[in-house]
RNA sequence: GGGCCGUUAGCUCAAUUGGCAGAGCAGGGGCCUCUUAAGCCCAAGGUUGUAGGUUCGAUUCCUACACGGCCCA
């Protein structure tokens, strides 16, 4: 036997898979099969299709002409007949290749495409003897030859790691990646339309800035070299959208990356989607009734159907009042950090202490034994004014801050303020900030003194609002983890890859 | 940063007490005109994450490292 298809010299490892399908690619190239078209116009969905011809019953063939395309699933048959199952995004529908229709060449040609391969199809629909709805292959179209195998066809692709970091292939071969991802675009957009429909202007603010704000977090740090200066990445949108509202825009908003230099966990990737948006003439009492309306909205945009319940109003909770029902601590007795460190250990509560401020304490109190409680949306509000160094002072007084932070799913899904207006205030803070970071707080506000100077030309009484788009995402798909939510989330290096 | 768990064929998974590393799918050679996890026959496919160690013998036991997951900080 000198038949280089001879089965005894074959091997299937990987390598051998690829060159038996970079030769099959070749063979039907040199047979006259195009299989790379440049395009290929009037393809209607799989979706589209099914649905024109539900109607048909079991046995019964049409005439009719649809051209669709996807990727080649499953095959079974060959000899002078063979099914076919082809995907594409809205969904799977299974071909009829007989060798009466097509010829024994193009027959032949077709049953030896591989799994993986991209198909165009021009097909008449029927419904076969067992019921399932089918396109009689007429003409056939080579989109692309996939050169390497795609995961298995009943299991798709399970490794978490792989999944992660070659989201194609998750996608290509798992109906519920590409289901979870068009949620999310669902979602996105319905924020958007919510926005828009309230007469807020979409806004794009820097990305690379050169001081960072608006929230506590560590930054990103890079290098511009034509001004030779350094510029961070942003961590919020907060200061530029606010100096838009002095500028007179009264209702902005912006959708897109933030990013923070921290850990990751299933909570956290370091670049994550947030909306802000600041409305003039509002206080945050305003924006948590925007908020519950928004949320139920989007929900029901993304056809979410799980067990929480987003439909307004959402129970309210006071801060401190949260913390003393989980905790039996009221932090109305216990005003500095020494007490309330006392009283956290008097308790047994399971939280570190060490060197942490009063208001670092507070908030871990809440992070730690409120915050995984609230399942169903609630917001919790009037924080201490020195976690807030944005928001407004209460108008009850009080040390409080007229702010709230709303949660679901038990983690928090976003923070609102009345806006602090005033640039006398906006500078005291900053200089308590100051302090705080020279005390070796490694998360305080920079002082940015372009802020301060837009507020000094007057900025209108303002409520502000950030919404995080991934965990929002993660509540209405059920996920437990933002990798999920994410179609590239951060991964360590790989190290030295084996991998053909 | 710490603890625990995982890593085996392209994919999904086995492997008994430390004793020749096996299946299914995919792929190859055949058969098959209503199948749908199609089926039947044949032949093949492995640096068991990496580097060491113990042992007559290691996927299995030990150490370190890499990557991932969960929990804690």
């Amino acid at each position: 036997m000198t038949d280089p298809t001879d089965s005894s010299t074959q091997k299937h490892g990987l390598a051998e898979l690829i060159a038996e399908r970079r030769a099959k690619a070749a063979r039907l190239s040199e047979e006259g099969e195009e299989l790379a078209p440049y395009s290929y116009p009037g393809v209607e969905s799989l979706a589209e299709v099914r649905a024109a011809y539900e109607h048909l019953q079991t046995g019964e063939e049409t005439e009719e002409h649809r051209r669709v395309a996807g990727r080649l699933l499953a095959r079974r048959g060959g000899g002078k007949a063979a099914f076919i199952d082809l995907v594409d995004r809205s969904g799977q529908i299974q071909l009829h290749a007989r060798l009466d229709v097509l010829g024994t060449e193009r027959f032949k040609r077709l049953c030896s495409l591989d799994s993986g391969d991209l198909l165009g199809i021009d097909g008449a629909p029927l419904r076969s003897r067992h019921g399932e709805l089918t396109l009689r292959v007429d003409d056939y179209q080579v989109l692309s030859k996939a050169l390497r195998p795609p995961p298995d066809k009943h299991s798709g692709l399970t490794d978490l790691e792989t999944r992660h970091r070659r989201r194609e292939l998750d996608l290509l071969s798992n109906e519920n990646a590409r289901k979870l991802f068009a949620t999310r675009a669902k979602a996105i957009a319905a924020v958007r339309a919510y926005l828009d429909a309230n007469n807020f202007l979409e806004v794009e603010t820097p990305v690379l800035q050169p001081l960072y704000g608006g929230a506590l977090a560590r930054p990103f740090m890079t290098h511009h070299n034509a001004l030779d200066r350094k510029l961070y990445l942003r961590i919020a949108t907060e200061l530029y959208l606010k100096r838009l509202i002095v500028g007179g825009l009264e209702r902005v908003y912006e959708l897109g990356k933030d990013f923070r230099n921290e850990g990751l966990s299933t909570k956290h990737n370091p670049e994550f989607t947030m909306v802000e948006w600041y409305e003039a003439y509002a206080d945050y009492q305003d924006e948590a009734r925007r908020l519950e309306e928004m949320v139920a909205r989007v929900a029901q945009a993304a056809g979410y159907e799980g067990e929480i319940d987003f439909k307004a109003p959402w129970r309210r909770l006071v801060f401190m009042d949260a913390i003393r029902e989980a905790t039996g601590i009221d932090l109305r007795a216990y005003r500095d950090a020494d007490s309330l460190r006392s009283a956290i250990r008097e308790r047994g509560l399971s939280m570190p202490t060490d060197g942490l401020s009063w208001p670092a304490l507070a908030d871990d109190l809440l992070s730690k034994h409120v915050e995984p409680t609230l399942i169903q949306p609630t917001f919790i509000f009037d924080y201490p004014i020195e976690l807030s160094p944005f928001a407004r002072s209460h108008r009850a007084g009080a040390g409080l801050a007229e702010r709230w932070e709303a949660f679901a799913g038990g983690m928090e899904i976003a923070n609102a303020f009345s806006e602090l207006t005033d640039p006398d205030e906006q500078r005291a803070r900053f200089e308590a900030q100051r302090r705080l970071a020279l005390a070796g707080d490694e998360e305080t506000q920079p002082h940015d003194e372009l802020f301060l100077e837009a507020l000094e030309h007057g900025m209108p009484p303002t409520g502000g609002v950030g919404l995080g788009i991934d965990r929002l995402v993660m509540i209405l798909t059920g996920q437990t983890s933002i990798r999920e939510v994410v179609l590239f989330p951060a991964m360590r290096d790989q190290g030295p890859s084996t991998k053909v």
